[in-house]
DNA sequence: AAAATTTTTAATCATTTGATTAAAAATTTT
DNA sequence: AAAATTTTTAATCAAATGATTAAAAATTTT
């Protein structure tokens, strides 16, 4: 009974649109997708993308607003967790998102791409200035810089570096790949090794 | 007489075809510019892009080439300078990099789209493997970590961290600046302050 | 200066592409 | 089961866009 419904809304035409929509945004870009494209990805008639979601920007930008809040919604929780330490918090975000971009690799072009595109609509998207300044990571942050645990006063370089660390080598995966003649595979083992290091090298760089 | 030949070419109207080309095709990208875009913002007429260039594909792959060969050229000279150590290699490429990119803000999201778009013939374009794998860099690396210098053994780590410290606050320059209101001085400043950090940063995450 | 060549322009073409429409098919309601 | 409603389809439209063409203008060669 309780999977039943949303299984059935799962298949429904309106769902198999949106799927395929972000299938192929994802991997190409507004620009560069074509109505066409998704209809083909969804298997279905063009004009159902029209009859469902009006207009293809309509659509991309749900596929948008989901990304996004999706991606950074995790964020604001794991920063405004009361219950972990600044540390944890570093373990945690290196974790989860490593282990999500692995999943949705396609996910932090398709981000940068549209900061380049729509910056302005972006931040009115994205609330990162109260995520970021009323979290209780900025508390714990300032709190170990005033106890001098913390030797850089400046939580951006923080940020900076922590996601830096993170997501960085997954933009750049085919040159990383390239240059050594990687597989997936071996890829994907890089970036597992990555969990466990990037909170060891947080340390090394900010702790006193 | 030196500078007078070059001075004329810069004039020509296919230079301006290209300074034009460049400027549009790094702030939208390939698919989202269109020819009418690179004409107008070169001041002339539509045609003269197909008379000087045959096609949008070809000029495209004319800056492409150049932006390229521009951004991994001073890498590779880096890399392969058997005079400087490993620490003034990173002070070096975290000083090149952040100037180069602040004078053009735009090339790390461009090369970053084209990395999505077109992978393979990226990898061509660019020998990664031979510039890192061939490169006095990594036998100094290498000597490093055999003489306990460096704790962590894989120079991909060490490349993809340094790199990613470097560009990565530039592909997100827009949520930096809005996470804290910041104006463009003030970013500016953040990332003259990484100059000099960004070393310090690696040598605390990877000396012995 | 005349002729030849190169460059530039305005007009137009052909294709692509997002969107619409009217009819057909499927589903739901009565 | 008939009627009404919703969904899907094939055909088509209209605008955008990369490219071409033929003539005009400018430049270079003779």
């Amino acid at each position: 009974m309780s999977a039943s419904a949303s299984e059935k809304k799962d298949s429904t035409t309106e769902e198999k649109i949106k799927i395929a929509a972000k299938t192929v945004f994802y991997k190409k870009g507004f620009s560069a997708t074509r109505t066409r494209d998704i209809a083909e990805e969804a298997g279905l008639n063009l004009a159902l993308l029209n009859y469902y979601f009006r207009s293809k920007a309509k659509l991309f930008e749900i596929i948008m607003a989901e990304t996004f809040s999706g991606f950074i919604g995790s964020m604001k929780v794991i920063l405004d967790d009361e219950k972990t330490s600044l540390e944890q918090k570093v373990i945690t975000i290196a974790e989860r998102y490593i282990d999500f971009i692995t999943v949705e690799p396609e996910i932090p072009t398709f981000i940068l791409t549209e900061i380049r595109n729509n910056p302005e609509e972006l931040l009115k998207r994205l609330p990162v200035k109260e995520i970021v300044n009323d979290s209780v990571f900025i508390k714990q942050f300032q709190e170990a810089v005033q106890n001098k645990e913390i030797t850089e006063p400046n939580p951006l370089h923080f940020l900076m570096n922590l996601l830096g660390l993170v997501v960085f080598p997954f933009i750049v995966k085919p040159i990383i790949m390239g240059s050594r003649n990687l597989e997936t595979e071996q890829f994907h083992a890089l970036m597992q090794e990555r969990k466990k290091k990037i909170p060891i090298w947080i340390n090394m760089m900010f702790k006193a």
